[in-house]
DNA sequence: TGTACATCAGTGAACGCGCGTTCACTGATGTAC
DNA sequence: TGTACATCAGTGAACGCGCGTTCACTGATGTAC
């Protein structure tokens, strides 16, 4: 590769791991050019060789959170096989609170800005839950049907369970790990709760 | 009342007023001290005279918050007598959607600052919320000894419901009123999904 | 009631500062011959 | 390979602007007698 593209790719990842950093503490909205340029160690105006705006920065922020979703996802099912449904939930949830811990400050901007911020901002976070949304509920079908089982609405179900994930398990991110283990325990209980509201239990259905 | 602290509290409301309405848009993080001076119509130093800075505003908004909360809270309870939990659910959601569109703003910031404000300002968020799961858990156990029926884990429930009713119910905030009530279906689906996961199902307790 | 003084919400000028953006530039890297 | 020119990531000065905060002030309202 261009020696000269390669250099222009590394002060990129200097200007989003800066922005990344910076916005984990005082939140996207609060932050200016010149103090991302700065923490980058770019002059302000080099900005505008990678970037037209702060909004667009922001939207290759999006892209990161996306490409980091994707891989937790990728994660959790590489290890999903031959595993009864609550051992399964348990290493799902975590491995994602591991993912937070570890992607802090990009889920904090997830999670963040998913109100507050600007139409474009918004709508591209939107999708990106709305698609992991869509990959558990089916997961969820799949793993249904090795078990025998049948869900009612697994959409719902997968709807409610990111929710649920993703809210408390923002929450992680301001607890020492001593505390999290309690955390990790309520995520559980909580979505095994979702998962038995979904499940027909089949006693209901047939006749005797 | 003195003619003069009438007029101070006038002004007061004014800048809590403004302050919510700017912040709708561009989150509570990104506002000036001056631009909220102006939409209120005082002088920049003004502002002085009612809070010591944005921060002491933002506080301020929180009690507006939790006043806010409070009363939709006695509002859903005032009708709940006499109803099976079924339309008691339905019921309630309808409330509180009506509820996040008549305070549209407030709304927004509860959940828009949960993450990213600062630390004093998340604090405080928190707080309420976590007092209104500990309500909604009290209303679950006196519904369920009403209804002759047992919940494992209210608090865990009542966390869930929450955590799902707020943050799908925000997203009412951008929708038009025709598709608010595909919304309110999902929410409805979704709290009956945990309910039903809550609910110990007396036949697999009694051993027979 | 009238008068003299105190209080204090709101004003307007002034300050130094960081902001986003423009511009002409530099000098290392890339390309054509 | 060497040379001459083109490209372009990053620079630094300069701009006008809105920011938060200070200060001495004004004038309506409140209070004491």
């Amino acid at each position: 590769m261009d020696k000269r593209s390669e250099q222009k790719a590394k002060t990129r990842i200097k200007l989003i791991n800066a922005a990344l950093e910076l916005s984990s503490t005082k939140g996207f909205a609060a932050l200016s050019l010149r103090e991302v340029a700065q923490a980058a160690e770019i002059a302000p105006t080099a900005f505008y060789r990678h970037f037209r705006d702060m909004e667009e920065l922001g939207l290759s922020l999006v892209d990161e959170i996306a490409v980091s979703l994707r891989r937790l996802l990728r994660n959790a099912r590489k290890n999903s096989e031959a595993k009864d449904l609550s051992s399964l939930t348990r290493f799902s949830i975590e491995t994602f609170i591991e993912y937070v811990n570890e992607n802090a400050n990009l889920f904090r901007l997830l999670l963040g800005e998913r109100q507050g911020a600007s139409d474009t901002f918004r709508a591209a976070l939107r999708k990106e839950i709305d698609l992991f949304v869509v990959e558990l509920s089916e997961d969820l079908d799949r793993l249904a049907v090795m078990q025998n089982q049948k869900l009612r609405h697994s959409g719902y179900a997968a709807e409610a369970i990111v929710t649920i994930v993703f809210t408390i398990g923002a929450e992680a991110l301001d607890l020492p790990p001593f505390k999290q283990e309690a955390l990790k325990i309520r995520i559980v209980e909580e979505v095994n709760m979702i998962l038995r509201g979904a499940r027909e239990t089949s006693r209901v259905k047939t006749k005797r």
